[in-house]
DNA sequence: CACAATTAGTTGCGCACGCAACCGTTACGG
DNA sequence: CCGTAACGGTTGCGTGCGCAACTAATTGTG
């Protein structure tokens, strides 16, 4: 029906870098946010609040955000969600008291030990699949891209 | 506070994968879509169904959701936008009643003459911040990690 | 040939998201 | 100091999404 012009070049999407990129991101996330849905009823906002409230202890809402890069209504809300199941709890802070300090609790704590290595070995096991050289690779190429966008390390 | 066990990996979600990639995703995602969002008013599954069926005439919603792996309410619901700003039209197959032939109109194909290149265009200007051996290194790890999730190209 | 199973596509619903507006607190400038 | 700007955090609202249920048409099976 339509005459293809030579000099007009053809999108194919499957090779349309923004799309593999996004198939690909979420692809890899399904494979981990299995683990911390169906093992510790987590989704992944929740996960990256443990994550970072776990690896640092007393941070704020802010520094959370900051730090994973979402947005802090998400992260309010995930907090919000992890209180409500005794995983983590807030005081406010003395020093400045429009900020509240997030701390695991004890529950959150004993579920941060269990998760961080089931989660990390699934990494590894992910990446296993890749020779060194390619992954020494993908993250090259990862992090030219990430400096070039502005997406600070 | 907190005695860290030296046995205990630290998870960096800065290091962590699937972070790292949606982060980056996103990052791209927004860096091209900027385009068809500002200068053709196309949100990311508009702009896909739209290179989808001007790349291929005649094709059925069926096929585009397969061919871009968006659900199909996804893309039903791109297809009646665009229906509305009469960029595609939809027409019953006579072979299989269930079907709807989805083609681009007139404007349609205007829009997308004009789009595909500086798209393009675009994309080039991005990847040109890696050298080709960073490329190719990317590229590579990408191919692998999709094949080993199934995700087939 | 009838009836169940399947398929193409749409729609109702609940949910998560980001934006903007907001509250309470702290920092700044005249 | 007082008033205004800036900041930490929460909430109301509109939107887009996927699931499940649905309609309509087709295929398969006895």
């Amino acid at each position: 029906m339509s005459l293809r012009v030579p000099s007009e070049p053809a999108l194919e999407l499957a090779a349309f870098l923004p799309y593999r990129l996004n198939r690909l991101a979420v692809g890899v996330s399904n494979h981990l946010s299995d683990i911390y849905r169906e093992r510790f009823g987590l989704d992944v906002p929740e996960w990256r609040v443990m994550a970072t409230v776990g690896s640092r202890h007393g941070c704020t809402a802010q520094h959370i955000a900051e730090s994973t890069r979402m947005h802090k209504t998400r992260v309010s809300r995930a907090i919000a969600h992890l209180e409500e199941r005794d995983l983590i709890e807030r005081a406010s802070s003395a020093a400045d008291r429009r900020e509240r300090e997030v701390r695991l609790t004890k529950a959150g704590r004993r579920m941060y030990a269990e998760l961080v290595p089931v989660v990390l070995e699934r990494e590894r096991e992910l990446l296993a699949c890749l020779s060194r050289e390619q992954l020494r690779g993908l993250l090259a190429g990862m992090e030219t891209l990430e400096r070039f966008l502005g997406l600070g390390d």
